[in-house]
DNA sequence: GTCCATGCAAACCTTTTGCACTATA
DNA sequence: TATAGTGCAAAAGGTTTGCATGGAC
């Protein structure tokens, strides 16, 4: 993965869509857009709030819930629900604009992944169903390779053979 | 899509799955697996609920997401989070067990469809990341024919250009 | 009699909202 | 100075849990 550019760009980026939309720029939406945008890693609110306090700058929980929606809204930030109960935060000023997930269903590991034959999937499917596709999302769950060395399984505990049923 | 068979085969197969695992089998388990195996919707809990008590038996919330959970492990019934804030459960008995959802950002309508292509993308994934996938979950959004035709337009408010920050 | 399910209400957890106060432009 | 943001605490909404009751074996 290639590593982003400096994050204050990103910063400024922000503050710019906030003048657009006659929003204020603040410390505290500063502070947030920093921390999302220096990280690489898929953030959950409270890493967030702590990250923001460990940058020196107080930010209650409400307002990194509002920021957060003004980043999404600016296209600037991703929003995941990987299953977990609670929503993750990603900068989508990476390499790879539109990616998707590899989750490691053990260690919580995240791997992003842009695979190309998506793109043709998304159209056929689009012409099939009469549908006008325009996002989608797609994570693939299993275990990463280290969690399958130490040893790892997935407890499989469903019916033993659907067929056998009279 | 071809139409599943008698639910109350279905009921008699986690019934056999309830026995398996020395859980008892009781009216409320029964009605709720009848509810879930006789529909071909995507159901929500509330929805659940009610069905149930149209059915004539009565059962608690707690009990129906209790035997939900139950239905979850045994493979039967498979859990969706289509990002509303709250779970769908549909049975994973129809015609294609494995298959992925297109879903109407305006009127929440939800398409089935299954695309043999994405077998070829997982594994060449699981090659090229080193994991074990288990499963995957891939949601198209955007609008359905009908909502296209009556015009109905997905609001775009993002940065206007994010090349032009310097 | 033991084990477990049920149902109600309370608890829980994430997210949203109301409101008094403060800061931005 | 007008407008909007902040932070706290309360509320909201879906889901889980504790506990007393009751049924099945």
């Amino acid at each position: 993965m290639i590593r982003s550019p400096d994050p204050s760009l990103f910063v400024r980026l922000f503050g710019r869509y906030l003048r657009e939309n006659g929003l204020p720029v603040t410390p505290q939406r500063e502070a947030i857009a920093r921390t999302v945008f220096g990280s690489d890693d898929h953030l959950s609110v409270e890493e967030i709030v702590d990250l923001v306090r460990t940058g020196g700058i107080s930010a209650g929980k409400a307002t990194v819930y509002r920021t957060l929606e003004l980043l999404v809204k600016s296209e600037l930030v991703a929003e995941h629900d990987f299953g977990e109960g609670f929503k993750r935060y990603e900068h989508r000023l990476s390499s790879e604009p539109n990616h998707d997930h590899l989750i490691c269903l053990n260690c919580a590991r995240v791997v992003e992944f842009k695979n190309p034959e998506l793109d043709s999937v998304e159209k056929s499917l689009a012409k099939a169903h009469g549908f006008y596709i325009t996002k989608h999302r797609l994570e693939m769950y299993g275990l990463c390779l280290e969690c399958v060395k130490s040893g790892t399984e997935i407890d499989q505990d469903g019916i033993t053979c659907p067929i056998d049923t009279v």
